[in-house]
Order: C-alpha cells, then sequence, then structure tokens
DNA sequence: GAAAGATAGTGAACAGCGTTTAATTTGTAA
DNA sequence: TTACAAATTAAACGCTGTTCACTATCTTTC
C-alpha cells in the first residue's frame, strides 16, 4: 500500500506539493504550513517532500517564485497605455493583487529565512524584472533625465508603491475607507510625477 | 537552589526578560528567540516566563513596543525644524533606525502572529503617533489643505518613506550605492512636495 | 514560634515543527 | 529469476510554544 513509483513523475509530484502548499497558505496562513500538512495532502510521506524539494525555505521560495510570476502577469495588460496611466494601473494593479492574495502576499515579503541561507537569484530577478516595468513609462515621461536617474527615481516611485500596499494590507492606514489606498498610490504617482516638472 | 520569591519584584523579572530578549535578538535574529534561551538568559524556567508574558507573541509585542518607543524618540529631535527639513530628518531618522536596529525593525514589522490573535491597541497607537508626528510640518506646507487631506497625505508620503525602508533594509533595491536609500527619501519627499504647488 | 495558606518557581510532559536516516518496497535491467 | 537502483516510508532527533502537577518559599494567622 506504499511506495508507488510511476503514478507521478518527479515534476508532477513538485507541481502537486506546490499546489497543496498553496492551498493550505490561502486557507490557514503561512504560519500554518507545515512539511507534514503538505506531505499528508498529497497522500506522500514527510520524507519524500526532501527529494523534491531541499528544504522548507526551497519550497517557500518556489512558492514566492510562483506568486511573483502571477503579480507580473497580473501587471502585464497595462503595458500599452500611455506612461501615466501604465504607471497607475501597475500600482493599483499591485496593490488589488496584495489585497486579493494577502496570504501569497505576506509570505512573499516576509518570510524569514536563517541569514546564511541566501535568497535564490530566481527571485532577485523577478524584483528587478518588476522595477525596470516601471522604467520604461518613467523614461517617457522624464526624456530628459539620463538613465540612472530614471533607474533612480523607479525604484524611489516603486517602493513608495510597495510601503502603501504593505501598510495597507496590513490595515495600518486607519483610514476606514477602503478605496483610500488606492487614492494614495495615484495620488503618490501625480505628484511625484508633477513634482520633476518644475 | 530555586524559587528565589524576593530576588526580583515581576516588574524587574519582566525588564530583565525584555533585555534578554532583545540582546539575543540583536545577536541571533528573530529566528534565533526562544523561551527557552530567553529563561536560560535570566536564570529562570521557561514556566516563569509564562507569569510575566501571556504567550510568546505577548512578548513579541512588548518587545516591539519597547522598539517603537525608541524609533519615536530617535525622531523627536527633529521637531523643531523647518517643515521641509523635518519632514527629511524624520525620513532618514526612519531610515537609519531602520539600518541600525535591522532585527529589532525586522521584528517590528515582520512578525507574524496568529490570525485570530489581534495586535495590541497600544502598538497601533504608536504607529498612529508616528502618522500625526508627519501630519504637523505637511500641515504648515500645505495650509489652504482641509485636515482630511493633510491626513491622507501624510499617510501617503509616509508610506512611501516605509516603503523605501522596507525594501532598502532587505537589500531589494538593487543600488551598489549605500547612501541611495536616503537620495531617494529625500527625492520622493522633495518630489511630492513639489507636486503639490502646482 | 509554629501551623496554615498563598504563590513563585520548577521541570516534566504534550503536541507540533524541520530534518535525517535506516529500512523497506518497488520497478527495471541483467 | 535474480540483482541492482531508486522511490517511499516510519521512526527518530532536537527543537519549538505551552501547560500543569508539584515543590519550595514567603507571608499571614494563631
Amino acid at each position: 500500500m506504499m511506495a508507488r513509483r510511476n503514478d507521478h513523475s518527479r515534476d508532477e509530484l513538485q507541481q502537486m506539493a506546490l499546489q497543496a502548499a498553496e492551498r493550505l497558505l490561502d486557507e490557514q496562513g503561512a504560519e500554518a504550513l507545515s512539511t507534514r500538512k503538505i506531505a499528508a495532502a498529497i497522500g506522500y510521506s514527510v520524507g519524500s517532500l526532501y527529494q523534491l524539494f531541499r528544504n522548507y525555505d526551497d519550497l517557500c521560495w518556489q512558492i514566492n517564485s510562483r506568486t511573483l510570476q502571477q503579480l507580473l502577469q497580473a501587471l502585464a495588460p497595462h503595458d500599452g497605455k500611455p506612461p501615466r496611466e501604465a504607471l497607475k494601473a501597475y500600482a493599483l494593479g499591485y496593490l488589488q493583487f496584495a489585497g486579493q492574495q494577502p496570504q501569497r502576499w505576506s509570505l512573499l515579503f516576509e518570510h524569514r529565512s536563517p541569514a546564511e541561507l541566501a535568497t535564490p537569484v530566481e527571485l532577485d530577478g523577478a524584483i528587478a524584472q518588476l522595477f525596470g516595468l516601471i522604467e520604461q513609462p518613467l523614461a517617457a515621461l522624464l526624456p530628459e533625465q539620463p538613465a540612472q536617474e530614471i533607474e533612480l527615481a523607479a525604484r524611489t516611485l516603486w517602493s513608495g508603491v510597495h510601503g502603501v500596499a504593505v501598510l495597507s494590507s496590513k490595515d495600518k492606514l486607519f483610514h476606514a475607507d477602503p478605496g483610500s489606498a488606492g487614492r494614495m498610490v495615484t495620488d503618490l504617482i501625480d505628484r511625484y510625477l508633477d513634482g520633476w516638472r518644475g
């Protein structure tokens, strides 16, 4: 009744585990995630999980990598818009994603790994990709600025949007109005961009 | 050789525990914090800790409350400055604090408690206090704006600064220049404020 | 001062966690 | 059919937060 070798390939098993983990994450939060629960959810023992993932942090990173891909996909449709609208649409999409996927968002930005384990390059790359997305409309809006200035402005502006998303997702903005976060990011973008005109 | 009732009062013990916890936190990170280590550090057993704190989250919240007080104290000296300088000084102080106390900062903003446990009012109050600190110079800079608008602008601007601090403390800004975070927050404040002139 | 009561303090226990490993089952190849 | 290799498991280790019966200590009362 145990040890079925050809039921699923390694990759299939990996996908099954990640999906089960994401389900648990969504339903019970990051605190409740555990290797044993994930293993039980796919009908395997804990030890088998360790043939698919190097350790628990590796598993979390793979979830985060998928989350980041989904986030980038959610932002993609706003590609062709006029620069300022594109920036606002990215920001609102960012906010919306954080609001709709609170647990995955939380795992993405709050998962602490032991200091000695470095975050995988793949994850960092996706974040860099996100910054790159912002640079394009920003460069269009500030044509006289050198690339380096655009780079810094993109990071500045997007850090700001990220900050709103973070505090908003934790209900730390102290504003009863649920739409205030949206107004805040569009306001931030408008003011910041207008500030460059002077 | 055990059970010394009059060596320390309840309050003394509580302070000892919090100090020991902060020391462990600073030296080994939030991951390494544990009730047993804290108890051992003050020469008591685990069970005794539970007479001082309702649970581990309560202990973390008390650490966070102290951290927040220290942060507010670090910002206090910039009270009297001209509005725009005050805002920048607050922002730089915020950044500096995050950089100098990375572990406490991390615990403050990333400690996840089981969802059913609500964050204590005391903590929320300190965050509200922080927002209030920003509203003053902002109101001076935008005298024609109604109080509600100032409130929202303070949250917007400070969320932005917070975002820079968060990404900066995690080295997710991808900027070799270590001073770039400082330039980013002052840039953010300047542009945002200038944006209001139009 | 002795007895009684209250409480600070203990340490073992429980259930859970991530992780490793010896042993076993399975599929494949000789 | 036998031998080998790989997948899978169960048990174990050391850790975690938390609880609880028990003991040692102090305080109060007689």
